[in-house]
RNA sequence: GCUGCUGUAGCUCAGUGGUAGAGCGCAUCCUUGGUAAGGCUGAGGUCGAGAGUUCAAUUCUCUCCAGCAGCACCA
């Protein structure tokens, strides 16, 4: 054995021979209990971020260790690979979008294997080869069979300069966030995917998903957003009728108003014979929609002079049009309720309006003021005829009864979750795969004739979808009546093409999207691993795709992810000048407690420890770090210090750590004698706990736990004197790391002369007689503070340990002649002895 | 405002109803043919604050404080 690990050349050796030993390449048809490993696949930027370092080695620790304890695994990777970031660059550097987007792939590949990760490379596939937009094409016309696609009028954000829609993340400040242009709010004919179909289905199966964040989970059902109460109708004093919702029908005796939307019929209609109206509606839509706009921004009112007859008390209340009323949610209308919401509270102090108390904490509570706000909490009925004295859930549903009976409203269940809106004017994305025809309306591309490919002769340079305006290509004749018609021109959101990946990837026949029985083998995915940046959207529509799916009877899996993980993000110091530009940490030092910039001097401001990011210059770029310390170094240190579900601060003496401490293990297994003789039971058990341990933490993502008992481990193995048992022991270490740093252990496997290849080694059996010590240490407490230690065999008698306990000198130096009024005696832990 | 998570050594984190631990960092010493390094030894903790339960609380319960994250005029 060398002396020193040598990674530069060991790294690619081993790399080679697991690619021809094909040790990754998962068998369908394999009968070893199956595990599907799966990590968020990349978007292909162009390099490598360390964030997907730390991803994926955690992904690839778990997946080395199931291939070790027998599973068949599918590790797989690809691209998804279609999106804006490949147009911009097309504009930037006048390249066609996919010649970018494959040479991308081309460079994250090889830094992927660098790192020698454990991946079934045969599998790979880009989101943008036409052979996988094609199957998705498939799928769509598939679900749009089944009724869950429909297309409709729907407002969209427009960029009349680059002739685009945008996504509402791309509006800052109500302007395009490339041309600076005026957004406008336009109606445009959309694609959608009905989700609100499975909203209950979404909802429900959170309880199922056992291995899931509870974080994760409680942000899903926000935003699926279940209420339920009480839809009813008001009869206006101009004659029409008004529908309002509640959640809370219990407090239907203290309205004191009712309220509209700005943009709520009712109110346009006021507005039509009234300038003062109009100014009003037009002054609440300028205001904001941030959250801080909202915290200070002033509930605004504008009396119509129409009032609304109460259902039950027949008073004639008043009607507002109010800024603080959605559009958008329920019916755009409120029945408002001062006692007992806080917006209404606000709002009628404001103007004047009654507050009215419905429920209190008891009956004799009935006339209590207000203490200068609402009342939101349990209790009962006040005040409120015939609900009076019914807690607020019995009150609901007698209220409700008795509209339902009496025919003016009924219960009803209202969603926060909207239909998955997936068109975009975009031209490197998925085509939509149907035909507009004059005489047939829309019409289905063919399946024979799929994939629907992008043309490649476009340019992008200039504004607006190069789909439209390409002189041929969206010119075809109607599959249906072989007129002329035309190609829609809109492409698939990206989340689409993320929602059934897992499928292609546990099965890839070339006639269709994949094979139910061989999904069947592989589904759900046993562990997926990302970032919480997905926890709603991509998440969200894998989950709702999956159902979709299996509602057509395509697969017979609900739920994609059994088990779902979050990974922390990998964070780093950052550093600031005093004219305010960002330093990277190669350009400042300490000095004292200061920082200075190192070339002028100058002081630096040392700022908060962020997420690594290419403007605040405090990224570390992973080839660099695995041309200095190694894949095995690098891979080490995104496992150890943090839990693996939080922030891993970025530090050069951590790196530097890890890397020596690959050498001092390639030392400690220089030391393996294969003919060495002699037992040592003491280490012997502490191999055998660390092996049970190791495996526990692995197999419960605690990686950074993992990596403690291995430091702990090596240090024991390393002071023990040389013998059979030592040698054993060092032998099970090299597949114990073999995991986390697999070169490092191929290559100490290798030398040491064992056959075959430590990735596709057994994971090494542990015995359970081995975990328990035979010897213990008791402590022995005086009135609970601990006066001594005695170390006695394993399960000696509760009497035993008191005469052993009495007998110290120690303790009788505390008990000092006291009388003893009670002794605990805790077998193999303590003696207490109370005086 | 609502919800969730986290407070243990200088830093990053394990852990436990009964003796407080690891890595890194720091200090001392040794090695100077493992050397842009290796090794020995060591210092360092009111286990966020307070109260309760208990023979015994860092651990269980409650209250509070601080930090982080997500959601939010959702009727």
């Amino acid at each position: 054995m060398s002396e020193k690990f040598d990674p530069s050349q060991a790294d690619g050796r081993w790399q080679r021979a697991w690619d021809q030993a094909q040790c990754f390449a998962a068998d369908s048809n394999s009968t070893r209990p199956k595990s599907f490993v799966l990590e968020m696949f990349p978007y292909p930027s162009g390099r490598i971020h360390i964030g997907h370092v730390r991803n994926y080695t955690m992904g690839d620790v778990l997946a080395r260790y199931k291939v070790m304890t027998g599973h068949e695994v599918l590790h797989p990777m690809g691209w998804d690979a279609f999106g804006m970031p490949a147009e911009n660059a097309a504009i930037e550097r006048k390249v066609h979008p996919g010649e970018w987007t494959y040479q991308n792939i081309a460079n994250m590949k090889e830094q992927l294997k660098r790192l020698g990760f454990a991946l079934d490379w045969t599998r790979e596939f880009a989101t943008c080869d036409p052979e996988y937009y094609g199957h998705e094409q498939a799928l769509f016309i598939d679900l749009f069979e089944a009724g869950l696609v429909y297309r409709k009028e729907s407002a969209v954000n427009w960029d009349p300069v680059d002739q685009t829609v945008l996504a509402n993340e791309q509006v800052i400040d109500g302007r395009g966030w490339r041309s600076g242009a005026l957004v406008e709010k336009r109606k445009l004919s959309q694609w959608f995917l009905k989700i609100t179909d499975f909203a209950q289905e979404l909802l429900s199966g959170l309880d199922e998903l056992k291995d899931w964040p509870d974080k994760v989970k409680l942000m899903q059902e926000n935003w699926i957003g279940k209420s339920q109460g009480l839809q009813f109708t008001f009869s206006l004093s101009d004659g029409e009728s008004l529908d309002v919702y509640t959640t809370r029908p219990d407090t239907i005796f203290g309205a004191s108003f009712v309220a509209v939307a700005a943009d709520h019929p009712v109110a346009q209609k006021v507005a039509e014979g009234n300038a003062e109206a109009q100014a009003f509606i037009e002054k609440c839509r300028e205001g904001g929609t941030t959250a801080a706009e909202l915290e200070t921004a002033e509930k605004l009112g504008f009396n119509t002079g129409i009032t609304a007859r109460h259902p039950f008390t027949g008073q004639d209340l008043p009607l507002f049009i109010a800024n603080f009323v959605l559009m958008d949610y329920g019916t755009g209308a409120i029945m408002a309720v001062p006692g007992h919401d806080q917006r209404d509270f606000d709002f009628a102090t404001k103007y004047g309006l009654p507050i009215i108390r419905v429920v209190a904490a008891n009956a004799a509570d009935a006339d209590k003021p207000f203490a200068g706000e609402a009342e939101a909490g349990d209790g009962v009925c006040v005040n409120s005829g015939f609900i009076d004295g019914m807690s607020v859930a019995e009150a609901k549903a007698a209220v409700i009864a008795r509209a339902e009976s009496e025919g003016w409203g009924e219960g009803k269940t209202v969603w926060r979750l909207r239909d998955w809106g997936v068109s975009r004017q975009r031209y490197w994305g998925t085509p939509i795969p149907f035909i507009h025809c004059g005489k047939c309306g829309v019409v289905p591309v063919p399946k024979d004739q799929l994939p629907v490919t992008l043309p490649e002769d476009v340019d992008i340079s200039i504004p607006g979808n190069p789909l439209v305006r390409h002189p041929t290509w969206k010119h075809v004749n109607c599959p249906s009546c072989g007129g002329e018609a035309e190609r829609e021109t809109d492409t698939l959101d990206t989340f689409v093409d993320s929602s059934w990946y897992f499928l292609r990837f546990a099965s890839q026949p070339a006639d269709r999207p994949f094979d139910p029985q061989e999904v069947a083998g592989w589904m759900p995915v046993q562990q997926y691993i990302g970032g919480i940046e997905h926890a709603i959207l991509h998440l969200l529509y894998a989950r709702f795709w999956t159902r979709a799916l299996k509602h057509i009877g395509q697969i017979d899996v609900a739920e994609p992810f059994a088990s779902l993980f979050t990974q922390g993000m990998v964070t780093h110091e950052t550093y600031k000048a005093g004219d305010g530009s960002w330093l990277s940490p190669q350009e400042v030092k300490k000095e004292g407690d200061d920082w200075i910039h190192i070339e002028s001097g100058a002081p630096v401001t040392a700022g908060r420890v962020e997420k690594m990011s290419k403007s605040k210059k405090n990224v570390v770029d992973p080839d660099e770090i695995v041309a200095q310390y190694g894949a095995d170094a690098v891979r080490w240190f995104m496992l150890s210090d943090s839990p693996p579900e939080r922030d891993l601060p970025w530090s050069e003496s951590g790196i530097e750590g890890c890397g020596r401490f690959v050498q001092r293990l390639w030392r400690l297994f220089s030391l393996y004698d294969a003919g060495a003789s002699g037992e040592d039971e003491a280490l012997k058990r502490k191999l055998h706990q660390a092996i049970a341990a190791v495996g526990e933490d692995i197999e419960a993502l605690a990686f950074n736990k993992a990596v403690a008992r291995i430091y702990e481990l090596a240090s024991i193995v390393d002071k023990a004197a040389p013998s059979a048992s030592r040698s054993e022991a060092i032998a099970t270490t090299m597949l114990l790391v073999s995991p986390m740093m697999p070169h490092l252990a191929e290559e100490a496997w290798h030398a040491a002369g064992f056959e075959g290849l430590a990735a596709q080694a057994e994971w090494p059996p542990h015995d359970p007689a081995l975990l328990v010590e035979d010897e213990v240490t008791i402590a022995v407490q005086v009135k609970g503070k601990l006066r001594d230690t005695l170390t006695v065999s394993k399960g000696l008698a509760k009497d035993e340990l008191e005469s052993l306990a009495l007998a110290s000198e120690k303790v009788q130096r505390a008990v000092d002649g006291a009388q003893i009024r009670k002794v605990i005696v805790v077998p193999d832990r303590l003696v207490n002895l109370v005086i």
